[in-house]
DNA sequence: TTTATTTTTGACTTTGTTTGACTTTGACTT
DNA sequence: AAGTCAAAGTCAAACAAAGTCAAAAATAAA
């Protein structure tokens, strides 16, 4: 999928750039072979602060798009978080979190798919959709504060 | 019957595969002449966490369904769990269980806790006490599954 | 035979992706 | 200052999956 395809292109580059990198989108949606647009919807798709990326971007002559991977303290970033994930999650997000806090070694890899596999829409199926999305939210804040 | 022979098809292929497998449930259906929500059925009641199976899957463009087989079989103690377990469970229970995993060494400490905190009974108050137990079970075992 | 369970089907919903037309903003010329 | 051009932003339509649910049909159990 193109999709993933750039937002993997894109993780390579961070990578090689220490975690910050400008990117001209026309420039690249031409050299990959797609519409612009693409670029930006890899970007609000998958580098979404929830992942603990920072977007910031100028227009005209010369523009371009700056991403950068935000490291915070640890206290700093569970705080944030306990706030951040409200009362209501689905598991796309909740995913995007745990992520997050494993590429911050918050969470070990075993300890993450811990917490994914509890929070899984298999594990909650058995209540309803909205519920489930609150009773995600409430797990979520439960094992963060264990990490506290 | 379709389901059986949809069933064998699948466990066919999760054998060449080494376990995991993805699949494309319109492509698939197509192939075998079905419904595609044929394989929905076929996947829910046959490969199901009991029977040591995990699902994910995507949706929209380019997505898929991905089976993963445990072999549970071979870990006679998972499997006492899981009947242990059942389908309903208490808190007190879960600690229970939970501590063996530990003094066993199937668990770190941290992951023991941060088990404890998801199936809590702070972490379910939202649903009433019947299901939570249920959802409890659930969650257990899908621990259980991702983690051996 | 009745009843209960499992299977099959299809209509409808939700989520995710791709594309393109149109808008806004900034920099550079004149 | 006004105009032009080169970015990036926005938005909605079209498309591509998978999920849900319930009715109908088939099977199994009593």
């Amino acid at each position: 999928m193109l999709a993933d395809y750039i937002a993997q292109m894109i993780e390579e580059m961070l990578k090689e750039n220490d975690g910050i990198l400008e990117l001209q989108r026309n420039e690249m949606a031409n050299r990959i072979g797609c519409v612009p647009s693409q670029i930006s919807y890899v970007i609000s798709s998958r580098f979404t602060p929830e992942r603990g990326y920072i977007i910031e971007s100028r227009r005209g002559g010369g523009g371009c798009i700056r991403i950068m991977r935000k490291e915070l303290g640890r206290d700093e970033y569970l705080m944030h978080f306990f706030c951040a994930i409200g009362d209501s999650i689905d598991e796309a997000e909740a995913l995007a979190y745990l992520r997050n806090l494993l590429d911050n070694e918050l969470l070990s890899e075993r300890e993450a798919r811990l917490a994914a596999a509890s929070m899984s829409n298999s594990a909650l199926s058995a209540i309803s959709p909205i519920g489930r999305k609150e009773v995600r939210a409430q797990i979520f804040k439960q094992i963060l504060l264990t990490l506290m």
